[in-house]
DNA sequence: ATCATCCGTGTAATCGATTCCATGGCGTCG
DNA sequence: CGACGCCATGGAATCGATTACACGGATGAT
């Protein structure tokens, strides 16, 4: 492949001066410009990445570190991301961590090893020693949806506890009491905070919560699947079940089926993170929505002005909820989904 | 951030031998090499990837372009990418091309640029001179699920014209006559491949595929909308909608609930693609279903064999018909699904 | 006419690794 | 006892860019 001293030989000028015509440095003259963009044409010349990134120390690269790429939450996320950094002048790189701690450091480990300029992370744990030193280290890092509490770095998020609130009086409305919730790992923000909004918005409405209607999830159908059967197998199974996830969701509906349950008839069932499918699932499924694409514009941009040494700002952005059938009652008409 | 002459000078010795410990070169002392280790633990140190990939020439690393994130098709198929990349030692860069020929072209550039060693590619269309360049221009490339005709690299991809023919029986079998099929583009080979499948396997039982039973879309839902209401507005609408993706098959679903028709009783559907909501959908979705993971690590594979020197192999492996509800007839028990 | 300035350009240092080659010490063999 | 070879090690070149610095020539001011 030709390199930058091919190309000067080739214009028959110094690799500084091609160096200049191609960062668009003011110092050249017309001459040399067309001469330098000839030979580059001619040879297919194109700098490379590697060796300017060493020089520069900057490589306009971001690394994008989600919990589980099969989630579509998280591909959005990803996509929108990737979207938005491309329009800012950087490439993203994925690390996908499949809800494992030690694959996500393995992912960070990697990332800094090649020098990316900033680091973007929705933590699968509650931080690793390996993430404290990423953070402490001066690699500029945001965090996106999750975040760890004690790590100093902005936070972009979607706060779900006003639409939590409205789910839960929706839910109140159509006559529902006993509410349960399968939740996400204690060691991740969300799967605390959508734990605790659910409580609280209960308390408001003088329901309790028991243990029993608590059922632990990591985030993965498989668990959203035992989850809901522990709470079928209950003397007293909860009329409604929210899950904390998508996918989580998908394994309660899992659960319920194979009990030849039917929802909302038997039991009604929600979760948190809408996605495109949910609409033309059976029912289709009432879910809190979160502002996928804001957020990843935010978050891309808080790294952006850290990286380039403005003052990043933390976002936190209202979660919504969207109403379809699986709880039952009035939004029962399928033309009213969409 | 700690470089390798820091380590030298803490371990008292040259950069070289700091360098003959990293890379376990057989002619260390024991005590260089402790004293070395004990070096880097004391700095934190890490190789810095970008200058040994300048001095090695390579970088570890794969390229994957992929026609669209947010199918979960592809998601999957990147998902094992990466993980049987990672278990030969390389990452993976994932550059997701939108269905767009123009930003499939941007990724393969930056690809390039960064000097990865090879490149993964399921092309979004007929093939741009730029990949043409790339290919010819000795980067190790292999096409994974589509493929362009006349670019000589290996292929790994799964055959579903056996799959499509046990489809086409098995819809004939339920009595349907009147199939129909949403293509993806022309561009694209597994875009014709599908309908051609298809029309061979109608052929052999005596069925005709008119023009007007043949929707021109693009992979993405929208498409299958416009396709599916373009089909229901016909005189003699067709009894099956066979779509060749699943985000298609979405939108078939959408424009035939748009009508106030119900799957499968006054129309069928299939799709190309199995994916896990299938199972959840209203009614659970009848597939072909490709063995992603096998061709995810087949691909990497061949790709590494490519890098490495080895001779790398063409993979072909079978898809297989997954019936479920909505094409009607004996699947009807939900339990059966899973 | 003289000197300061500015412009275009080239030379060379530099980024952080890897690796070729030279060197000195030591063991072995004739 | 001398020669040879091997081993551990360091010095220095190298990868492909960017960029500080130096330099010569042209231009403008006085």
């Amino acid at each position: 492949m030709a390199s930058i001293k091919d190309v000067a030989a080739e214009a028959g000028v110094s690799v500084a001066t091609v160096s200049r015509v191609l960062n668009s440095h003011p110092s050249v003259s017309e001459e040399a410009r067309t001469r330098v963009l000839a030979a580059v044409e001619a040879l297919g010349y194109r700098p490379n990445a590697v060796a300017r990134s060493l020089r520069t120390a900057q490589t306009r690269t971001l690394g994008l570190v989600i919990s589980d790429v099969l989630n579509p939450y998280f591909t959005e996320l990803a996509r929108f991301v990737e979207e938005e950094a491309r329009a800012l002048g950087y490439s993203v790189i994925i690390g996908n961590a499949d809800e494992r701690p030690e694959l996500q450091d393995h992912h960070i480990r990697t990332l800094i090893d090649r020098r990316i300029d900033g680091l973007l992370v929705s933590p699968a744990d509650g931080g690793s020693p390996l993430m404290r030193d990423v953070a402490l280290g001066g690699t500029p890092m945001v965090f996106v949806d999750r975040w760890i509490p004690g790590i100093d770095v902005p936070v972009v998020r979607a706060d779900g506890t006003s639409a939590v609130k409205d789910l839960v009086a929706h839910l109140h409305g159509l006559g529902h009491r006993r509410l349960a919730i399968i939740a996400g790992p204690a060691a991740t923000t969300t799967g605390n905070e959508r734990v605790e909004a659910f409580r609280e918005a209960m308390r408001g409405l003088g329901l309790a919560l028991p243990d029993a209607y608590i059922g632990q999830g990591d985030f993965q159908a498989a668990s959203g699947r035992r989850a809901t059967e522990r709470f079928l197998a209950l003397a007293e199974p909860p009329e409604v079940v929210f899950a904390a996830d998508n996918l989580m969701a998908l394994g309660a509906l899992d659960a319920i089926r194979a009990r030849g349950l039917r929802v909302p008839d038997d039991i009604a069932l929600a979760a948190f993170d809408d996605i495109p499918w949910f609409v033309h699932t059976d029912p289709p499924i009432t879910a809190i929505a979160q502002p996928t694409a804001d957020l990843a514009r935010a978050a891309v941009r808080a790294l952006a002005d850290l990286i380039e040494g403005r003052t990043p700002q933390s976002v936190t952005l209202p979660a919504r909820l969207v109403v379809r059938r699986s709880c039952g009652g009035a939004a029962t008409n399928q033309r009213s989904d969409r």
